[in-house]
DNA sequence: GTGGTCTAGACCACC
DNA sequence: GTGGTCTAGACCACA
């Protein structure tokens, strides 16, 4: 059964960001956001190329980047798992900063195009509407 | 020394986006918030590379894609010019749709923090007014 | 229950030396050290993998290595025991030659490191220290 | 004239640590012991694979793994430096933190052969000498 | 010129 | 079965 598996990453093979890097970016949300529990067990290396169609040194470079920055731990033999350390973070405010430098750029830009702050807030409010359609 | 162009151009030399598309943008944005207006002259190839402390085939072929882009004419002997064409749109709607993009982008890693969305909100809004301060 | 094997290894799981690696030093060393001497038995296969919560597979492997080494022996019916010939040496000397290795490569690091003599030896009195308290 | 590269890296191809980590260790104590410094070049990726015989993606991945840590800074189009927060720290302590975890494993190793401590220091006392010679 | 990414395929160590 | 390492070779983005 490996359902589970399929639908725990999706990448976009000719977007502009490398595959491992949605990998990464794409776990290491998942164990912020609780959806990842400290324990919990991670495709193989070779499934998760066979179903994302990659290669499997592509997956690897990932996991192995995950692991080098503590999010998840190699179980010898066995596979990877979400690092016994990693809680997901109940505190909104640490998960909020991690959105903070997206939205400074987004601030920065809005400044240069002279936008007043009522119009990029309305719109920020429309595309999280959308968003929980 | 036109101080104006110092002014007029940063670049993040360790961000992850190219210099010659942080030009690009910071040019473009500048253009169509009226910041620059058509006929005002840019800084030299050579004086923006001094200033920036970058290659000056990097500024080059920014200018180049701009001029590709409409948004800059080259006048013989007086360089780089804002092309004729760009009218600073008052159309607020026309410059939102510009930052559009990159608060999607922060709404869908949002979303995969399981961020709601009165934080959000709330942060943008505090980044927002710093700006201002 | 047999209280003196879960008191014999001790196996770190997330160390980088492997895990069978790990057991065959510790063996090796207690059995030179004369806490472990000719005839004594070593827990079960079984056993040790239960409560190092390790594949028995490890156990074995690491036993079997031992054996070759003629450090144990297998006693049919009885299990693995410490082999006749392994004396524990009391001949200091001896005993020094097996922690030569890592010390050496102590010395390359802070040789690289360009640390003082002194230093060095102090740092590894004061751990010494801390051991026997 | 690449005489100064040629002598920084030095690796042992049939060692039991894989080669990109050889060089992640090498480069990481030249920084700290201040050998290397902020702002220095290091050898290319195709000039230090070359020298050294190895695929350039070995070197690559281990500059890689450096730049993720903090220690080396990619200059787009030029090649990588040391990063600018790398001070090597003059601080000797500092230093010895980074060696502390071998020596306590040795410390254990002792422990478990029954070593006095007199003959420990003896042995690391002779190491450090032949060292200097 | 620089490093980055990906592939295909091989071999190894560990459990 | 698991992940790790390395090679050879290709193509791309950037300065």
């Amino acid at each position: 059964m490996n359902s589970q598996s399929s639908l725990m990453f999706q990448i976009q093979p000719s977007s502009g960001t490398p595959i491992y890097r949605q990998i990464i970016d794409q776990v290491s949300r998942l164990v912020i956001s609780g959806f990842l529990k400290p324990g919990d067990e991670l495709p193989s290396v070779r499934q998760a190329a066979g179903e994302l169609e990659v290669n499997p040194m592509t997956i690897s470079k990932a996991y192995s980047m995950l692991e080098a920055g503590g999010v998840l731990e190699r179980m010898r033999g066995k596979g990877m798992i979400v690092a016994s350390g990693q809680d997901s973070s109940k505190d909104i405010r640490k998960r909020l900063e991690i959105i903070r430098p997206i939205l400074e750029e987004a601030v920065t830009q809005a400044g240069q195009l002279a936008l007043p702050k009522e119009s990029i807030m309305e719109l920020l409010s429309e595309l999280l509407e959308e968003k929980n359609e």
